[in-house]
DNA sequence: GCCGTTTTCGGCCCGACTGTTTTCAGTCG
């Protein structure tokens, strides 16, 4: 993957040419427009050389001649020779040290040429010497405030799960409803839009007590030190290790103003350039006619998009990837929603690795408003997870029969998690497999295997005639395990001839198949299963993780096997 | 350096906060 090592390039050729004042300083924002498509591209560069050569490279928003040249260059020879050149004139970090808050390439620059510092270790040893507040422009203040912004970087590698940030976000809201200071707060940023991983919370609020909400905000538990404190934003740190951003947002701005944080910050720069075509000028406090700069719209989100011409999109699917042009021409899909789930098809029990007997999941699968659930515990293969040999499943199966005669109100489907094994067959014999109502296939083990040894294991799986559902189909773990190496337009394919269901894991760890996955998959006439993977009861409630990807990925219900009624889905199952 | 029903030239999103200034540059989102 060339990728993010290009972004990364392309970022600091950016903070290089920054530094010339000659040099228009819309070159460098060039250079950062082609890194930020580069680098949260979901295809490899190098393939799309490959196959079109420059001219598909030169099809990338922000990519041009010149920039696909460089990309070239890159591939066939592992150097470009602008980034050579510039790097001989500014031997810097730029990119370890631009990394830090409040640190630019300019900062940067200046304690180079004064303190020949090159690199986080050498603006560690200036700060401790206390070199850095000699310095014209820096003071005491910039020295403590670097040294901070080191120590913040160390401790916050990595971004944190949306499972994690947006209960915390949810709870910092109820709080600020409750104190009786604010009439509305909101939660807007990548929160908002359900990325799988959250950088910091944006929280906008009306008040009429602006002052007293901002002395609120910092004294709250939650919170470990104020980073920042002013009229209308403050940011302060939270102890679970997240920045949050509090702004203050007066009523008729407040629509312009969720837009305009929810982003995402290419969504944003498109609905700009729309408006700026239109005669209007859109900022974070409204849509303004440029003529008499009248507010035409700002109050709600809605009105603002309505004026521009345009459906008002979920704010999962600001992303840029061609919602806005669907909007100005009243097609958006009709997106899945929570309401449209009707059971969960992945949960586990006692009887493998799970903390609850499948009465307390089915139960607690009621109370959410599920109409069914499936049980699918472990196959033997899973050691580690207490996995369940053939005969243990048919008394599994019995347990199952038993409460349904009882009759819980919830239908309990009869299934299991079948290890695809590393020759691609299934872990239980036919016959046990023959008794569920339907089979969920995944790999747990020997995942280091060579992208072509993997996918033709899960497309052997997928051929077995057996399998309805693969599970966790890439098999990442955010932050902390890469997808297999795995060719998922073959496995598609295949899926799609077969019959074979993708799973959307919900888990807040798993989140797989993710966004983009669902994005591509999309282009197949595949079937999707939104599913929890849940442990325990409350694991049921990560439903809304796997809606949120789905919706990313522009699904509608029609595309989720688990919005069917229970018949409607076995006969899908059946076929 | 990129890009195009306003264009192959002349634009390019834009406002808040900070520290160090004495009116602003740098950084951020």
């Amino acid at each position: 993957m060339y990728n993010s090592k290009l972004a990364e390039l392309f970022e600091e050729i950016a903070d290089m040419l920054e530094l010339d004042p000659k040099i228009s300083r819309f070159e460098p924002r060039a250079y950062r427009k082609a890194a930020m498509t580069i680098g949260t591209l979901q295809e490899d560069v190098g393939e799309i050389y490959e196959k079109r050569g420059l001219n598909g490279l030169m099809e990338l928003s922000g990519v041009g001649k010149s920039i696909a040249g460089h990309i070239e260059e890159y591939i066939k020879t592992g150097k470009i020779k602008k980034y050579e050149e510039l790097k001989k004139k500014y031997p810097v970090d730029f990119s370890g040290l631009t990394k830090i808050q409040g640190m630019g390439a300019k900062k940067a620059l200046k304690l180079y040429t004064e303190l020949n510092v090159k690199n986080v270790d050498d603006l560690k040893k200036a700060i401790e010497r206390h070199r850095i507040r000699e310095l014209e422009g820096f003071g005491e203040r910039s020295e403590e405030e670097l040294a901070k912004g080191i120590a913040l970087l160390e401790s916050s590698k990595g971004r944190m799960l949306l499972g994690t940030a947006l209960p915390e976000a949810e709870n910092i809201v109820k709080k600020l409803m409750d104190s009786g200071l604010v009439e509305k707060a909101m939660v807007c940023g990548s929160t908002r839009r359900m990325k799988e991983t959250v950088g910091d919370l944006d929280i906008l609020i009306i008040s009429k007590n602006g002052e007293k909400v901002m002395d609120f905000v910092t004294k709250m538990n939650e919170v470990e030190n104020i980073m920042l404190r002013g009229p209308t934003k403050t940011t302060v740190w939270l102890k679970i290790g997240l920045s949050c951003d509090f702004r203050l947002i007066e009523p008729t701005s407040f629509g312009a103003a969720t837009q305009y944080f929810t982003g995402n910050k290419n969504h944003n720069i498109k609905i700009r350039e729309i408006a700026i075509k239109k005669g209007y000028k859109l900022n974070e406090y409204g849509l303004f006619d440029k003529k008499n700069r009248n507010a035409v719209a700002g109050k709600g989100e809605e009105e603002i998009y309505k004026a521009l011409g345009m459906d008002c999109m979920p704010p999962e699917m600001r992303e840029d990837r061609g919602e806005l042009d669907l909007a100005a021409q009243h097609k958006l899909p009709q997106v899945v929603g929570l309401d449209d789930i009707l059971g969960d098809l992945h949960v586990h029990s006692k009887h493998s690795d799970g903390d609850s007997t499948i009465e307390e999941m089915a139960l607690e699968a009621k109370k959410l408003g599920r109409k069914y659930i499936g049980i699918t515990d472990h196959s033997k293969s899973e050691h580690v997870a207490n996995g369940m040999d053939d005969s243990q499943f048919l008394k599994y199966f019995d347990e199952i029969d038993r409460l349904n005669d009882r009759g819980l109100g919830i239908k309990i489907l009869k299934s299991g998690e079948v290890d695809i094994l590393k020759d691609g067959t299934l872990d239980l014999k036919d016959k046990t497999l023959e008794q569920m109502d339907y089979v969920i296939g995944s790999v747990h083990m020997n995942t280091n295997m060579d992208k072509e040894e993997m996918t033709k294991r899960v497309i052997k799986a997928i051929e077995s005639g057996h399998l309805n559902i693969i599970a966790h189909p890439t098999g990442r773990l955010i932050n902390r395990r890469e997808p297999f190496q795995i060719d998922l337009d073959n496995v598609f394919e295949s899926a799609e001839k077969n019959n074979v269901a993708m799973e959307i894991d919900a888990f807040p760890d798993r989140l797989d198949l993710n966004d983009e996955n669902i994005f591509k998959a999309k282009k197949y006439k595949i079937n999707f299963s939104i599913d929890t993977d849940a442990h325990r009861p409350s694991h049921l409630q990560f439903m809304r993780y796997g809606i949120g990807m789905a919706r990313r990925g522009w699904l509608t219900a029609h595309n989720v096997l688990n919005t069917l009624p229970e018949e409607k889905l076995l006969k899908v199952f059946k076929k």
